[in-house]
DNA sequence: TATGAATGAGGCTTCATTCAT
DNA sequence: AATGAATGAAGCCTCATTCAT
């Protein structure tokens, strides 16, 4: 046999595929972001999108594994910011304000225009489920460790969550991102009282 | 347009007009609970019912026209419960302890079994969506009044808004009321320092 | 026994019974014409009518039913008239102007605005289809009779037939009558070089 | 939206997809000559189709689109014939008869079986409709031309019209496309009295 | 009889998914 | 793998017709 070669070292292929992959998800990600995740289909997914309709399927099962991906995609990006704000907070307000400025920078990074159709799921959007799950296991440490006072972690993991789940509707609708780290934070450090005069 | 129904087929001809329209939106209810509002069908809505498909058609024109009559419905009935609350308050604890006690009282009352699956839509659940809209004029005219310490009303309105839905969820999971709103309550009158220990 | 009056004499029952079903000819008559018969829904007829749904099947099976009735009254009503025209001719040129001119008379009478959607059913509309029925049969008397030039009697109905209905389509737009009449017989007289000069 | 098909169902894969479009249309003409358009559905026509509902609308939005194909198809077919029997005529009576032959001569071969219960929608069939659209043009021109007599150019082309479209019916139903065509020719030359006697 | 709400067949269309190429 | 036409379940809705009152 002679020594021809037999093909391209390093593997096109592989890439290719991994480039289709990206691209279904972006696409996925702008499609739902903004038609809401029920309104989207397969369809507009797969129209934003230079493939075909059945490569779709080599790549994902469903329109729900794609959103499962994507929320995988999108926790392994921030929870890893989120995580790092906290763990390296050194008192209770820098605790709190370098978790909402990652947060709500995050939301503003990842902002797309949504119709005004587009329904607001909150909780299970694809942002940051599974990273303010977290959330609760170190607000525990950081009780333990005395830099939170000690409280109900669950409560307080629930009400950290329901603040900047609304106040980041307000960031996507173009807030500042500062100014809203910034009332919470008063918020949670002192209420009501100790939030910037109007 | 030639439609030769084979033959009649017993049913519901018994009760009365208000009792069917009761019925769909008990089922609209059940329904878009569990599956949220996005994802269910007319068809899911009329399954739930002893009611053929057409029935529907008498008493609502589309899904979006009983998620309409659920939210006004709902609104009636909270509405004026957390508007009382806050109206008769003397002083920013009361104002408080009061609205979140009449919305948790009111989530409490109204749970119904979740399932699993379902997801979490929360503000655009026919729940309270409109009630909440007259948070900040009263927060805004108890501001005015010295009630409230002066900040603003939009952000002071979207935080009370979080804490009280993601507390409520807490609720509908069986938390007693006067807990949750003595937590909220505590958050929004001093921060975390004046939680209730752990 | 007392001799009360039982009931006013003459029976109010019966008229309103054909009242009835006159009313919803006259509705079936005016959304036949306006909509076309296909796209005419039986409920269309029902909502011309002050009556209620139910009540349209105690005096027809089926919209084709209606549609049947109409057809019947309608002949009911030109039949005579054409006959009339037909039979009382002594020449050839008496006997079409006669024919097209009550034919034509007849449309001009019963013409309603149509939808522009209206699709245009021609023989089997409501009109007259019975009436044209006889006209071979009469054509052919005449023929016998010798005031008609013999020919084939079903080709020369079939042709006058044609040339009524297209023109009456005019009778219908609006043109004149006896303009429309003058044309046809000319044109069955004398051929094109017999027309009225443009 | 979450369809869940139970399982695949062989079917018509193997066919190209030309061959589809044409099957489609095939099953339209005949399903519009039996029902006529109005009454005919999708529906209807998909089911006289090996086809599956949905590939329909790979191919058409609607009813109204395969009628237009429909149209469009028998124009190009017609409307040429037509035209040129009409243009070449150096006489009146060439360029009736030349007409009349070319179309009964098209409806003699394209004449399907029409079911009995067939309603006669007339002039709004996918036949020839457009073609005759030119027919008063042509006619305008011949009259300008001298070939015809100066008359009303559009009743004249509706008498035409109505008569072709009359004896149409007889050379569906079989007659001979000469005779008719030399009937209705002797109509327009002379008259009634022209006719080929009985 | 008259009423009108209830019924459910069936029309239209979209969409997830399969499969031959 | 990639393609994209075919598939058919299922959603939406209208409408003829029935039937309790």
């Amino acid at each position: 046999m002679d020594a021809k070669p037999s093909r391209p070292a390093g593997g096109r292929r592989d890439l290719t595929k991994a480039q289709n992959r990206e691209t279904i998800l972006a696409a996925a990600r702008q499609v739902f972001g903004q038609l809401g995740f029920a309104a989207a289909t397969v369809r507009d997914v797969i129209r934003a999108t230079p493939l075909a309709s059945g490569t779709f399927y080599n790549y994902f099962k469903s329109k729900e594994e794609v959103y499962q991906a994507l929320r995988d995609e999108t926790a392994l990006a921030v929870r890893p910011r989120l995580r790092a704000a906290r763990t390296g907070a050194a008192g209770a307000e820098e605790f709190l304000a370098a978790s909402f400025r990652a947060f709500f920078g995050f939301v503003a990074e990842t902002r797309r225009d949504p119709s005004p159709s587009a329904e607001r799921v909150r909780m299970d959007s694809p942002e940051v489920l599974a990273g303010f799950a977290e959330l609760e296991e170190d607000i525990a440490a950081a009780m333990t460790r005395g830099i939170l006072p000690a409280a109900d972690a669950g409560l307080l993991s629930a009400a950290l969550t329901g603040v900047a789940f609304e106040l980041a509707e307000r960031v996507k609708a173009g807030a500042d991102v500062e100014e809203m780290a910034g009332f919470a934070t008063a918020l949670f450090m002192g209420g009501m009282t100790a939030l910037p005069a109007r």
